[in-house]
Formats: C-alpha cells, structure tokens, sequence
DNA sequence: CCAGCGCGTGACTTTACACA
DNA sequence: TGTGTAAAGTCACGCGCTGG
C-alpha cells in the first residue's frame, strides 16, 4: 500500500458524501435485507468510525429500535442490524470491530426469522396472549376442523374455566414479558388509533381508489406505516411526531463526538480505484447527496428509480 | 396478490364526568 | 383548578377468509 487511499486524504465533507450515497444505498435494500445494513468491510476506514455511527445511529432511528454493528466475514461485509430483542445482553459495538462476534450470530439468525415491521414496536402480549399463543398449536392439532375464530372462542371459554394458579402463572409470564419489553424499548408508548381512524376498510375510505398501496401514510399513520413510505431518517429533522421528536440533528452530534483514529489502521478493501470512483461518483452526486440531506424520503424514492454506480459496487454484498 | 376482518382476554390510553 | 373514577376503544396473537 504505497499510494494512501484518497478517501484518508478527503476532506471531512467529502467521506460526509460518500456516507449519504452508502446511506442512500442501503435503504433501497432496506426491505431486501430485512432492516439490516450490509457495508464493505473497510467502510471504516474509508469514512471513518463516526460516519458509521452515523448510519447505525439513522438505522437504529428508522426502524425504531436499537441497532448493532459488527464484522461478518463469512459474507465480507459490516452488518449493522437490530438489536436482538430477546439477548439479554446488548451486544453494542460500533467500535472497531476486531473479531466476527460469534455470539451474537444465533441472535442474528433469530433476527432473520423475525418478521420485523420497521417502525413498530409491537405490544407485549398479556396473559391470555401467551396462553393462546401456547395453546392453539395444541388445539389445531387435536381439532384440525376448528377455525382459527373457534379456537379463540375455545380458547377463552378455556382460560376461564382454568383454576386461578395456572393463570397466576401465565400473568407471571405476561409480567416479565412486559419487563423485558420495557428495558428493550425504554421509548415505546402504546399509541392506539382513534375511532375515527379506525374506519380503513369499505366506505370511510373517500378516496376514488383505495388501493392500500397508495394509501397516504397521514391517513393511518399512528404507529404503522412506514411499509412503502420510509421516514425521513435523514439529517433533516422531521415533524412526524411531536412527543418523541427524532431530532436527528442533536442526536447524530452526540454520538459523532467518538474519535475515530483507532480505526484508521488495518487493511484498505476499497481498492483504490474504487475509492477513485466513488469519490468521482461524490463529486457528481454532491448536489443530489445535500438536497437528499435535507429532503424526505419521498426525493430518495425518487433518486430510487436513477441509475447509481455504488449500487453496483455493492451488489455482490446485497 | 395482499390488507383487513373476526374472535377471545387483558393491559393500557383517552375521554367524560363528578367532586373537593 | 386539580384529582379520582368509569366507560369506551385499541391492540397484542394467529390464520382462514373476504374483497378491492
């Protein structure tokens, strides 16, 4: 490595660029990756320790829960996902990563598998929740005729009739459950619609097309959108929800104050001819990269549809 | 194809009202 | 004005079914 790699020698707001275009990037293949962010792995050392921060930290306020960042070599890449929801130990890093977390990998798998909706956060199940929840395979099995309205039905005339030990013990459970929730999500307050926002299915919908998929998300947006339409996650502060303001901006500072000299040493995987794309690539996309800055998500939609080398460059990852 | 409904119970929030 | 109580409404799970 004789050359220095010119994203060492770029000035702050250039690796500020690189990170929206990675960024950028990275939600087009939020839904494909299942809310997770696959990054090269020397992205690091091309954008400096706190620009990743700055993408787990967007990630983490996009899906609305905690997010994790470690090294994944089995697939070359930097994943920064959510934070598994049932470890009991939070897994942070973000730091320079030095060894391919094996622990959290089962985690990761579990991650996989969970369907997660990307900006809620659901309830915790009560008591019965997890009664039914426990016993309705039980039931199907048995009873293959029954519906899944009948089970219910079955199910509650049977929690009734249990004596008051056994749903001692499930609310016990229930209990936990819900302390464990509240220590996964200290943010989480259960917002229910309003009856007037209930009314989604047949004729209070007034629009000539009620499609779902054009649904405008102001129209059910309490605590369920996001599916089609992204939140702004971008350094624009966002006026979506006034109790809990994502005050990006403030929180984005506090958490770049981290130095990021540790991770300036270590092997360069962008090559340099690459970095000499991407940073040709920052240049020309500068003007789109600043207004995607402090535009919604509706202009990245837009930006979507063009043509984006760093896409390519990441394919193999994705 | 896919969002939404239905069906049970319990936890929780919001709203309306009464009272000090 | 501030506090307490009751009622109403919503959503947590699961999945077959319906309708746009």
């Amino acid at each position: 490595m004789s050359t220095p790699p010119l994203a060492m020698r770029a000035p702050v707001e250039r690796t500020d660029n690189i990170t929206e275009l990675l960024w950028q990037d990275a939600l087009r293949h939020l839904r494909n990756t299942n809310n997770e962010v696959l990054l090269p792995l020397n992205v690091v050392d091309v954008i400096g320790q706190r620009n990743v921060d700055k993408i787990k930290t967007r990630l983490s306020m996009l899906i609305g829960t905690p997010t994790v960042a470690f090294l994944d070599e089995s697939i070359n890449a930097l994943r920064i996902l959510q934070t598994p929801a049932f470890s009991g130990t939070a897994v942070a890093l973000a730091a320079p990563i030095k060894e391919p977390a094996t622990e959290i990998e089962a985690a990761s798998i579990t991650i996989q598998a969970i369907p997660v909706k990307p900006n809620k956060i659901p309830r915790p199940p009560n008591a019965f929740i997890l009664y039914r929840q426990n016993h309705h395979p039980k039931v199907k099995e048995s009873n293959p005729a029954l519906t899944n309205n009948e089970i219910s039905i079955l199910l509650g005339k049977q929690w009734k009739a249990e004596p008051e030990e056994v749903k001692a013990e499930w609310r016990k459970l229930a209990e936990e459950t819900k302390r464990k929730h509240a220590e996964d999500h200290p943010d989480y307050q259960y917002t229910p619609r309003k009856p007037s926002e209930k009314k989604r299915r047949g004729s209070s919908r007034p629009e000539s097309k009620p499609t779902k998929r054009t649904r405008t998300p102001a129209a059910t947006s309490t605590e369920s959108e996001v599916g089609s339409s992204i939140p702004d996650t971008t350094l624009s502060t966002t006026s979506a929800d006034p109790e809990t303001p994502n005050h990006h901006l403030a929180d984005l500072e506090s958490v770049v104050g981290s130095d990021e000299s540790a991770m300036l040493d270590g092997p360069y995987r962008f090559s340099a001819a690459e970095l000499d794309n991407l940073i040709a690539e920052v240049e020309s996309e500068n003007q789109r990269a600043m207004i995607f800055a402090s535009a919604n998500f509706g202009m990245n939609e837009r930006l979507a549809g063009e043509p984006f080398e760093l896409s390519d460059f990441l394919a193999d990852i994705y």
